[in-house]
Formats: C-alpha cells, structure tokens, sequence
DNA sequence: CGACCCTGCGCG
DNA sequence: AAAGCGCGCAGGGTCG
C-alpha cells in the first residue's frame, strides 16, 4: 500500500516547496503558505534523497518553487520521478519584471539582479549551479562543512524573497487571474520542455540514412563532398565555364553569375527560379542538397539521435514573444524532407496535432471581433473569409491577413488590407493601435500580461535626433523608419505572445489530461531512467509554435486524439472565457510523421 | 585561433 | 532586397 499525505492537520501545508541549493550536493527544501512564508523547518536532503522525498510529496500535489526547471527537473526525471506543478522563478520572474501590469512592483523597479541573467547554459550537468554562483551573499559550492544553519546556503533566502515579491507583484496587479494563469503556464511548459527533452522524439536512423544515401550518394566521412554534390558542382563549373568555382562561397558563386550573364543580384533560390539558364537546375539542386547535409545529415544524426530519440534542448521563454526556442539540433526547423524518420514504435503512433490559422483566430478574440470570429466558424478561417465576400481567393484571403498581422505596407497583401479593414474593422483595427503604440515608443501587452520590451538606446536616439532643430531629412527619415520597424514588431508581438500563450495551455491542458493515463508515476516504484519512465503511456514528444506529437500506444490514439481536441476548446477558455472563438486543430494518427503533411 | 558579421535557408 | 513578424544554424569571410 502505499502511504499518502492526508489528514495533515495544517491546512496550509505543502502549497508551495521551495528547493534550492544547500552546501555541497545537498538540497533544502522549504514548504511555504500561500503569502510565501515558511509554514515549516527547512528540510535538509542529500541529493540521493532528494528524487524519493520529491516522489513523497508530489501526492499532496504541492506546486514545487525552484528557480531553474531545466537545472531541478531533468535529474528527478532521471530518477523516474514527475511532478504536477512548478513555479520556476526564472521564467516567472522575467514576465514580471517586464510586464505593464505590474510595472509599480517592487520586483519590477528593483535594480538589476541575478535573475536579470541570461538563461544559464545546464547542458548536460544538471548539478550544476550557474544563477546561484551570481550571488554576491557568496557561492554555495565553497560552504563546506559547516553545521547546523550554516549549511543553508545564501540561495534558499534569496530564492524565498524573489517569490514572495512575485507573489506581491501578481497580487498588486489589476487583473491578477490572467498573470497567474500566464505564470503556471509558463512554468507547466517549463516542465513540458524538460519531459519532451527526456523522452525525445523516436527517430529511425535506419531511415534517416537511407533517405540521405539516396539524396546524397553513399555516406562519406565528415569535411568530403557527397558524390551527388560533388557531380551537381562539376555540371555547374562546366556550364558557367569556371573550372575553380568554390561553390559554397556565396562572393564567388555571385560574380560567377553574374559574369555568366544572369542578372541576378544575390544567389538566393527565389531569385535564381526567375532566370531560365542551363545553371539554375542544377544549381538549385545543389542548394537544397547541401543544405540537407549541413543541416541535418551524417554529422547531425550522430550528434542528436540517441538510442532511437531525438532529444533536443528546449529553450521555454526564449523567443520575446513568449514562444520556445531550442538550442543545437534546429529542431524547430526540421526540414519536411526529413521527417519521414519519425517513426512510432511498434505499437505506438504519432498523434500530430496542429492548429488552424492559430493566429487570425487569436486576433479574432483579442479584438473581440465576432464577425472575424463568425468567419472562423469552420475548419478553414481563410475559406471563411472569402465566403463572406471580403475577397475573391483564399489566397487573398491569408496574404491579407498575414499582411495585417505583419504589417506588409506592399505587395498583394498590403493592398487588400483595405478590405479587409472594412469587414473587420475590430480586428484590424487592434493590430494597427499595437503598431502606433510601437512607433511611439510604448509596450504592448499580451492577453495574459507579457509586454513587449522597450526599444533600446539606439532607437530613442534616433528619434530624439529627428525632433532636434538641427534635424536633417536623412535624421527624419531614419527615425521614421525605425519608428516603423519597431511598430511592425509590437504589431506583430500582441498576436503571436497571445498564440503563444494559447498554445501553452493547450499542451499544459493535454499533459493534465496524459496524466491519468500514467501509472501514476510519481508513486511507482523507481525505475531505472526516463526512458522507461514514457515506456508504457502516451506522452508529448514534439512542439512546434501551434503543433503538438504525442507518442501514444496505438489502443490510445483515439482517446489522444480527443484529448487533444478538447485541450484546444479549454484553452481556448481559458484565455477567451464565453467569447464565441473556435479553435479547430487538423489531428491524424500516423506511424510516420511524413504522413501528417 | 576565436569573435563577429553576412548570406542563405529551414521552420512557424 | 521577396512585401511583412519571430527564430536557429551552417558556412564563408574578415578582423584582431
């Protein structure tokens, strides 16, 4: 049987444990009431201890406060151990520092401190101790021996401040709900990240080589040419009669062209398609080739494909807007050519889930623009549009849209912003307040509280020179134009922040609901690493901006697939409430990726 | 040699 | 320099 944490006397108990590191390896652990404040004596583990305590607690559903998920959260993982709820202070701490809605925060006009830091680089260490080495109260590392409460290190206090001043910034907020939704949200992908990072997205390296022998030719060792490129460049030294082109230098492949007769002022592939010349065949050839083998060919497969799985770093929070980034492997950028080496297991598939025009239907909302809304109302927004007479094609349609939402001032979409402007005018007309909030200099807010940065030092002197008496056109012009960038960014930010947000509480609402499908594994018995850990449930393995994989065993994929759909509709009211905005999602249960396209 | 910028291209 | 947002990465080239 085992034993659960009931009819503990103390209400409060276990809402929030504090972890942080204490001399040596050793971690404090302090359990805090809802205002942030000790509740009980700081406990004192051995890292060893640590996983199993974690695994103790996790029953009462406690939210764990650390200051780095990518440094606590991948050993406890390691040990087979997950946790329901975090609160990473890092990530949660950036957001309130620069948000508008709690700009009078003492957080948010202290000077500038350690969790100002970038994020620290955990790679494959996860002991060790980067944003604590900043504080100036002394490292943790050299408190050897001490006894008593001299083995608490600085970090725990200082971790304890920091989070009872986030507390009192969310709670000083006008609309508190939303940031602290956007605060769980933030920390749930944290723990996403860390999860996906551990369980890795299955990879066939069988087939990953087969595809790259039949592009490339037999696998040859790093710095030789494949054959295939090696035959594409000498076709192309032949018909540009240029016998020493170096072909990946861009300075010589241009003058080469050009010498040739092509007029063609940069040797990007779109310009290349517009000249009818024995050399553009195979020269695009050769780009989209030797792109595969940079990118993701020989050398990259041995790099990031471990025992079958893709692993790659998610960076949570690293994108300004809110979206993810990830570091080493491009794994946001997986080419479609390639993908057709993520394979399910035997047994398993691939749910993979990705929404619809996402981001018009997240304008939609913001603006409270039912009639955009209206148009959303099927699978197909854009096909929405044009039934509704604003425009001839779905094509016009999206350019339209993209051009509103990126602030095109040219080209198609630029011209049929117009009309587009006249049918949603609620819609447009919030996109074009977030661009002049930009060109004056002003933040914008996301739907949950996350604000765009201000423009730097550079930007401010740009315009304050045009204002200048002495001001010349090419000052004005600058300024204007600068003032334009910055105003096609936050035009920009409002709409993909909040789809950013939305897609956070899609997954976070998909993983809740995987939970149960768990064999509930914070209580089972340790077992031996992470892999096994996602080896019998269905789990997440990929995101991508608005596009979600779980791995599931075949039996579930139905039930994935409801899952997943229903998270959307949650999310989707979570941010939105009672607004009538559909989120419809294009879902397929697939053995390979490729067939998902 | 590393640090940095430029070009080009992959993804949303 | 694709007309308009956000990224990461590779390879060449330059500079110190």
């Amino acid at each position: 049987m085992r034993r659960r944490n009931v009819g503990c006397p103390c209400k409060n108990e276990g809402v929030y444990l504090l972890v942080g590191l204490a001399a040596g390896d050793n971690v404090a652990v302090t359990a805090l009431d809802g205002t942030g404040t000790p509740v009980e004596q700081t406990r004192l583990l051995t890292g060893a201890e640590f996983p199993g305590f974690v695994a103790a607690r996790e029953s009462a559903s406690p939210r764990w406060v650390w200051d780095d998920t990518s440094r606590w959260y991948p050993r406890l993982l390691a040990a087979s151990v997950r946790v329901r709820r975090c609160h990473d202070l890092r990530l949660c701490h950036v957001i309130l520092r620069n948000s508008e809605l709690t700009a009078h925060s003492r957080l948010a006009r202290a000077p500038v401190g350690p969790w100002e830091g970038p994020a620290p680089v955990q790679a494959d260490l996860p002991t060790r101790a980067a944003l604590f080495d900043l504080e100036p109260e002394g490292s943790v590392r050299d408190v050897g021996g001490g006894s008593g409460s001299d083995e608490l290190s600085a970090a725990t206090p200082v971790a304890e401040r920091e989070f009872r001043d986030q507390l009192e910034a969310v709670a000083s907020a006008a609309d508190p709900a939303r940031l602290r939704l956007l605060l769980a949200a933030e920390s749930a992908g944290a723990l996403i990240a860390a999860e996906m990072q551990a369980a890795g997205l299955p990879w066939r390296s069988d087939l990953h080589d087969a595809l790259l022998t039949e592009a490339l030719g037999p696998r040859v060792p790093a710095g030789v040419k494949p054959r295939r490129l090696e035959d594409l460049a000498t076709r192309i030294r032949t018909v540009l009669a240029d016998p020493t082109l170096k072909l990946d230098s861009q300075q010589d492949l241009l003058r080469t062209l050009q010498r040739s007769g092509l007029e063609v002022r940069s040797t990007r592939a779109w310009e290349l398609r517009k000249h009818s010349h024995p050399v553009v065949e195979p020269l695009l050839e050769y780009k989209k080739l030797s792109r595969l083998a940079s990118a993701n060919g020989w050398a990259w497969m041995d790099a990031w494909i471990v025992d079958g799985r893709f692993h790659p770093d998610y960076l949570p929070g690293g994108v300004v807007t809110g979206r993810w980034a990830t570091r080493g492997g491009g794994a946001m950028q997986l080419p479609k050519q390639v993908r057709g080496a993520v394979v399910a297991d035997r047994g398993w598939k691939l749910v993979v889930a990705d929404a619809a025009q996402l981001e018009p239907r997240i304008l939609a909302a913001l603006a409270q623009d039912t009639a955009m809304a209206t148009a959303g109302r099927g699978a197909d927004l854009y096909a929405g549009i044009v039934a509704s007479g604003v425009v001839e094609t779905r094509e016009q349609a999206k350019g339209a849209m993209l051009g509103a939402m990126y602030g095109a001032t040219t080209g198609e979409g630029g011209r049929l912003m117009p009309k587009l402007a006249r049918a949603y005018p609620r819609a447009i007309g919030l996109t074009e307040e977030a661009a002049r909030a930009g060109e004056r200099g002003d933040r914008i807010t996301t739907r949950l509280g996350r604000s765009s940065p201000l423009p730097g030092a550079d930007w401010r002197a740009a315009q304050a020179r045009a204002y200048d008496s002495s001001a010349s056109a090419a000052d004005e012009r600058l300024a204007r134009s600068r003032a334009r960038d910055w105003g096609r960014f936050t035009r920009n930010f409002v709409v993909q922040g909040s789809a950013a947000e939305w897609a956070l509480c899609w997954m976070a609402e998909i993983r809740k609901a995987l939970w149960a499908f768990g064999d509930d594994p914070p209580e089972a018995a340790p077992s031996s690493s992470a892999q096994s850990l996602f080896a019998h449930s269905p789990h997440l393995v990929f995101f991508l901006h608005d596009e979600v994989i779980v791995h599931t065993p075949t039996v579930l994929a139905g039930e994935v697939e409801d899952i997943i759909i229903r998270s959307a509709t949650e999310a989707g009211r979570l941010l939105f409430g009672d607004f009538p905005v559909d989120f419809p999602l294009t879902v397929t249960s697939v053995d390979s990726y490729a067939e998902a396209l």
